[in-house]
DNA sequence: TTTTCAAAGAATATCTACTTTTTTGGCCGC
DNA sequence: GCGGCCAAAAAAGTAGATATTCTTTGAAAA
């Protein structure tokens, strides 16, 4: 029955790749880790994640895996229940058009913050990202989002929003976007349609440097409505996922 | 010269005060404990907050005090620097003006939805959260802000947008109120104007019962405004506070 | 005499292993 | 067939070990 059932085969290791590679300690090593796989999908929503697995899984104590499910917690990407453990958190249709209707609100503000302060540097970068975000594959052929293009897409929407001057603005932008991400991929083995992504980014891109805030805000908001519509109708929001 | 150096004054030890008291685990205890402190100004913006010394204040272990201190990170209200450890998160002139302004727009999303979809239950919650407001001191005599006043303000802002139908968007809300929290409240005993709250809150409440929207969020962003106009004044940002 | 560099020691954060308490599922008796 | 009791499992909590960072102290050079 529980085909699935299994959490232990989808996350690797931890293991000593390279000590000093850059990120410092250990528990954020594991909280990326963990995170990878909850935005991943490696972990199914609503699957419960048991301490002691993941700690014979990634090779490390308990102490980090607690820590690292405690800030994925708050940031919302996993519950926790007192004394019964932590559980990817569930998806679910009315999240989803809740999050695109609150996310478009505030992604237009910070959009047309950023536009009205964007200097030089500014466009600059935003070039440099969606080049590129377009020369990068979407997908895999096995149908799976790519580790890669997920990294470069997150980054183009942040570069198109870098310049806004409001940092509490930008942070809520950042919790929202990475909830999204998570229907985003979860979706892509499902979805079949042949949307040209790279075109409604460059349309935004192109809005953004005229200055046009008033269309740049519309467009991106369709860009939004319309991902979130094909997620719709790929996630079928009956039984579990 | 360190005559505010020693943060051990400050946090009561946990005890055994009642041992099933509703809250289920220890942790969130400390959790709870340590957010408090840092709301009502027990420990200074920018100040370190030791592992150890909270081990000893509090009588509980690392594990505990670590775990609520990771919350507290990825809530905002402290900051985690790897391998250098935790410190309560520095308040600035900017960051208060910022934070106003994004809350008003997000406050106002939320009272706008909550008066089109209240029903007779929202109304009546929030008249009574309303009179319990008003009945309680704003005030103790030696001019700090008693627990239960900042307890039920906080819940009479929350009884008034508690009908809105976006969950994201109170969620949001939430995190925004906490971090003025923190302003308010270190900015309580430096205040000495005269001015009548309740008055603004009672207006609010019957624009919302009357359902004229466009009022209420008018004299919702006019109190906002008026209180971080107030704290702008009041907190001097220059040294250190 | 003053300043700068460095090394040792103290303090502090992080990590691991162990213990206690709570929950959950199964089994026996009623 | 139902309810309470017992056992296994899992989470929460505790204590101790290790590694990193900060500070102080000492010496040498300017």
């Amino acid at each position: 029955m529980e085909r699935l059932a299994s959490q232990t085969s989808q996350i690797s290791e931890i293991g000593g790749s390279s000590p000093g590679n850059g990120s410092s300690s250990l528990t954020h090593e594991v909280y990326q880790r963990l995170r990878q796989a909850v935005l991943g999908g490696a972990v199914r929503p609503g699957q419960k994640l048991k301490i002691h697995a993941l700690v014979d899984q990634l090779g490390v104590s308990q102490g980090a895996v607690r820590e690292a499910l405690s800030r994925l917690a708050s940031e919302g990407l996993v519950t926790a229940q007192p004394q019964r453990g932590f559980r990817v958190r569930p998806i679910s249709r009315a999240e989803l058009l809740d999050l695109t209707q609150v996310r478009i609100g505030i992604e237009q503000q910070c959009l047309a913050r950023a536009i009205a302060h964007g200097d030089a540097q500014w466009e600059a970068a935003l070039s440099v990202a969606y080049r590129e975000l377009s020369k990068t594959p979407e997908k895999t052929p096995d149908m799976h989002m790519p580790e890669p293009w997920s990294q470069l897409h997150s980054h183009f929407h942040e570069s198109l929003v870098n310049a806004c001057d409001s940092p509490w603005l930008l942070r809520l932008r950042s919790q929202l976007f990475t909830q999204a991400e998570r229907y985003r991929r979860l979706s892509v083995p499902l979805v079949r349609t042949r949307r040209n992504v790279n075109a409604e980014h460059r349309a935004i891109v192109q809005a953004a440097l005229a200055r046009d805030s008033e269309r740049a805000c519309e467009l991106m908001a369709a860009h939004f409505e319309k991902t979130t519509g094909i997620l719709l109708k790929a996630l079928q929001f009956d039984e579990d996922a």
